[in-house]
DNA sequence: GCCCGGCCGGGACAAATGTCACGGGCCACG
DNA sequence: CGTGGCCCGTGACATTTGTCCCGGCCGGGC
C-alpha cells in the first residue's frame, strides 16, 4: 500500500484528486490538508510515503513545507502539483529537494505514473519545462529586492510599501528601479509581472 | 440518462471531474472541451442536457458562452463553476441564463446534486455569494471604462493603451481618472484589481 | 425642443514615479 | 588588507500619472 498526503487549497480539486486517486488499487491517501501550515504536522501523524503538495496554498508556501518536510521526515518524497510552471518554481522546487514537479495541465492519468516513479526512485520533470528553467538562470534579485517587488503588488504606493517593509521611500525606490532594470522592463508593474512568470517572487 | 458537456482549461480537473461524474449511473459526458470557443459548435452537435461551464477560458469566456448557448440550445441548462465568486461573474451569469453557479471551493459531492437540481428545474446559488452580488450593485463602469481599464493591467504606460484602444493618451487618462473615482482607488492598478474582484472587467 | 449622459479631445497643474550620482556601513572572499 | 557586493540612505532631475478645468459631438428621453 502507497501512502498518500494530498496538500490543496481547491476543495473541489482536492476531493476530485483524492477521489481519483483512491480508486487505485494500491494507493492509500491517508491525509489531505487545505492549508499550507498543516502539512509538515499532518505528515508526522500519518506517515505517508509521498506527499503531493500544491504551491499556491494559504498559510505556508507549498514550497516551504516541502523543504522543511524533507527534513523531518526524509522517508517521505515530495512531489509537487502546480498550476504554473514557472521556471523559478522549478528551481526552488529542486533545491527543497522535490522528486518531482508536475503542472495541473496535462492528463489525470500522469499523476499516478508520476507517484509509482517517485516511489521508484525516479525523478519526474516535464522535460520542456526543465529547459526553460535552465534558460532563464538562476534569480538574479538580491533578498530585499523580492520584498520591495513583492511588496509592489496590487498598486501599493512607495509610501505603502515603505511603511511595509520598514524602510526609507528613498530606499524603496532605488530598489524598485534597479529591480526594474534587472527585469528589463519599464515600470514597477511590468517588473512584478517578470518577477512572477520567472517564479522569483 | 443525463448527457453533459464539461468545460474547463486545466487538464487536470477536467480530466478528474469527468472521471467522478463518470461515476454517477445516471451521468453521462458527452463532451469534454478546454476553450471558450468550442463550447457551442461541440454542443450542437452532442446534445447535452446540461453545461458545466469554467468562466476564464482560453479563446472565448464562458459567460460569453453560455449567454450563445442558451440561444442556440434552449433545452440546455447552464452551470457555471468558476474559481472565484466575484459578485459581477454571479451577476452576469445570471443576466446569460444560468441556471447555477458553482465556485470549485467546496466539496465535490455538491456538483452532481447541483446537476440534478438544475435539471428539476431549480436554480442553485451560494446563498451567501448572492448576497454579496446584491450588495455590491450593479457595475458602474461605462463600456469605455471597461476597455481603457482592462488595456492597463501588467502595466501598461498610457501611451500603450491609447494604441491598443485607438484612442488619444488624453482621452485615456480622463477615462483612467474616471474609473478610478468610480471604484474609489488611489491609481489604475488598484483600479483594475477593485473591478477584476467585483467581476467587472 | 431641451437636457442629460456617454463619447472624444485639449490644457494646465500637483503629485508620484523612475533614474542617476553620491555617500557610508557591513561582511565575505581572495 | 583591499575589493566587491549588498545594505540603507540622500538629493536632484525628467517623465509619467492623476486631477480638474474646458470644449464639442452625438443619441435618447421627458
Amino acid at each position: 500500500m502507497i501512502r498518500l498526503l494530498l496538500a490543496e487549497d481547491q476543495g473541489m480539486m482536492r476531493g476530485a484528486l483524492a477521489l481519483l486517486l483512491g480508486l487505485e488499487p494500491d494507493f492509500e491517501i491517508v491525509a489531505q490538508v487545505g492549508a499550507g501550515d498543516e502539512i509538515v504536522p499532518r505528515a508526522l501523524e500519518t506517515r505517508p510515503d509521498v506527499a503531493l503538495l500544491d504551491i499556491e496554498l494559504p498559510g505556508r508556501s507549498g514550497l516551504d513545507a516541502a523543504a522543511a518536510l524533507r527534513e523531518a521526515l526524509p522517508a517521505c518524497q515530495v512531489l509537487i502539483l502546480t498550476t504554473f510552471g514557472r521556471p523559478g518554481y522549478l528551481r526552488r522546487a529542486m533545491e527543497a529537494g522535490a522528486a518531482g514537479f508536475l503542472v495541473k495541465d496535462g492528463p489525470v492519468e500522469e499523476l499516478a505514473v508520476a507517484v509509482r516513479r517517485v516511489l521508484a526512485g525516479e525523478r519526474v520533470i516535464d522535460p520542456g519545462l526543465a529547459a526553460a528553467a535552465l534558460s532563464a538562470g538562476p534569480n538574479p534579485l538580491t533578498p530585499r529586492e523580492r520584498d520591495v517587488l513583492s511588496a509592489a503588488v496590487d498598486g501599493a504606493t512607495v509610501a505603502d510599501i515603505a511603511a511595509k517593509v520598514h524602510l526609507s521611500p528613498a530606499t524603496v525606490r532605488n530598489y524598485l528601479s534597479s529591480a526594474i532594470g534587472k527585469t528589463q522592463t519599464r515600470n514597477r508593474m511590468e517588473a512584478v509581472r517578470a518577477a512572477r512568470q520567472n517564479g522569483w517572487l
